[in-house]
DNA sequence: ATCGCTCGTGAGAGCGCTCTCACAGATCCG
DNA sequence: CGGATCTGTGAGAGCGCTCTCACGAGCGAT
């Protein structure tokens, strides 16, 4: 009766109130879970290490966001990092137990189900990112991942570049997979075939960006511009061209994906495709809230736009 | 009984353990936390705005060390950053009710008397850093800040600098009191007093370091050494002194607090103190998940030592 | 004055789990 | 072989809330 209902009386609600406040009278909110079945939680649940969710201002920016709009609809945020099978089983237990009101998923690699068994026990479930299995069942917000990849590479093209390659990102993830989807659509719009010599693999991080630079400039010494996946790969393939004696921005032109914050401070500042951090988590949120509500007429897919800022390594 | 008592026999448990995949029976949580009084989860709370929490490398490094601590403890982490009072007053509602366990509470500011709300309420509560009221009655882990601002300060005293000067942190925190005490029983130590023109008021942030040195140096145009309380800090104090023409590790020698990871990749590289970031996380945790368990004899404070890294600004 | 209506209030069931307690059956002793 | 002890099992209370339902008081209409 605490929680305000329209049916009692003006001096009757200020009565309880006064004593609720005299004894110091707390509402045992698990004894309202189990008979409403909310939590006022959610959860925001990454399946990645713990050294690169923390190293990737990606997971960061996403975090704060939904941070950010949760605490605006009064709810709180469970968060939580899953490496291990157990870490899963356990926040599948969790979850399904009734703990959380929903999960806001990040990172799905391959063809993992725990979005689909989070469905199946009544959790809904949001992710970032395309799925690359269930896409027709699952509800998820991404940016334009195969856009902005084609943004970058034709930019690169047109700036008169002739052995344009890419960094990709896993291709166990649909966001690697997009963004070279968009590198080759690019390329083939010059009605040219993708030369396969000049796409290599990466992984978004840093130190995976280098190595591939480095396998590619053995295999193609000759590449005059690169389009890496992810802000934090292109720092890497930076390097790589440092230490190789080419300079960024002239011998070969770069540009990455993401724009994070240290983009911008990068020497020479990261020309890159910046796709709308704090507006995806923020999105996600609201769907995953709303869902919860119960609003009918929501849209599976989310896609936000993504532009390109020139700075200048391209 | 799923929970697994010692009383039952072997192969009904197993009988009803297969019963309950087969109809892929999940128990209830909420349930369960009604009648044990536990909800298997701990609350992580930062007093801070957003843009600081995910600023600082600190805060971000005890988020991860705590978030790993509370899984392998199978638990999981309620995330809250609180800057409005509504905020915290939703929170208290939530800990209160018994959604969490226990809480981490992470830069408290001044007479805030949460953490003693939070002990009213039955909630232990573990503080990281010492507070400024209560220090009798709270429970909290802390780096040797005071041993830490002496260390930097003699080191930068002992090379033969003359007008050692300190950019403070804010002065409602106590690791900022400390720190700054530090410096003042280095230099009375040599037998002099301490000279106020030379501290100058920041508040761990760049931007302030970076303030505090400009108002410091046209106070103080003499001063060769500086020793700022925190990386972020001093970052904005080598990008003042280079503003104003001096040469950092040379005309002015600088020296941190933290050791964040970008102090090392900083140009030049800074020297500064090392806190034990993660061994703190997980000294907190640990101590929250021991008084949880009803544990006795634990300290109330813990103090883990710190360690000057020399690099190259001092 | 009587009837029917609305509005506010109080009682009581039920959410799904844990834990205690009592009992039935098995085991051991004298 | 009877009684005492032990082990495993089942029944039932109770955790603290929300929600429904029935009832009593107050009001306007007849």
């Amino acid at each position: 009766m605490l929680r305000g209902d329209a049916k009692v009386s003006e001096h009757a609600r200020e009565a309880v109130h006064a004593a609720a406040e005299a004894i110091s009278y707390v509402p045992n909110l698990a004894a309202r879970t189990l008979v409403t079945g909310r939590s006022d939680s959610i959860a925001f649940l990454v399946e990645e290490t713990e050294e690169r969710m923390f190293a990737d201002p990606f997971f960061l920016g996403m975090l704060r966001s939904a941070q950010e709009a949760v605490a605006v609809a009064g709810l709180q945020l469970v968060f939580t990092v899953v490496n291990r099978p157990e870490d899963q089983q356990r926040f599948l237990a969790y979850a399904a137990g009734g703990h959380v009101d929903g999960v806001l998923l990040l990172s799905l690699h391959g063809r993992d189900r725990l979005p689909q068994r989070l469905e199946a026990l009544g959790v809904p479930t949001v992710l970032s990112g395309r799925p690359l299995s269930g896409r027709r069942r699952l509800w998820y917000v991404d940016a334009d991942n195969v856009g902005g990849g084609r943004l970058a590479t034709a930019h690169l093209l047109e700036s008169g570049r002739r052995h344009v390659a890419t960094v990709t990102g896993p291709l166990d993830m649909c966001a690697g997979q997009d963004r070279l989807t968009g590198y080759r659509s690019a390329v083939e719009a010059l009605g040219r075939g993708v030369d396969e010599s000049l796409v290599s693999i990466g992984d978004f991080t840093q130190a995976g960006g280098h190595a591939a630079t480095i396998a590619l400039l053995d295999r193609r010494p000759d590449v005059d511009a690169i389009f890496a996946a992810s802000d934090l790969a292109a720092f890497g393939v930076v390097r790589a061209l440092r230490e190789t004696g080419r300079r960024v921005g002239e011998d070969v032109t770069v540009i990455g994906f993401d724009d994070i914050p240290e983009a911008a401070d990068q020497e020479p500042p990261l020309t890159t495709v910046r796709q709308p951090i704090a507006a995806l988590g923020t999105a996600m949120t609201r769907l995953l809230l709303d869902r919860i509500e119960g609003r009918a007429d929501l849209p599976r897919r989310t896609v936000l736009p993504v532009e390109l800022v020139r700075r200048q390594t391209a």
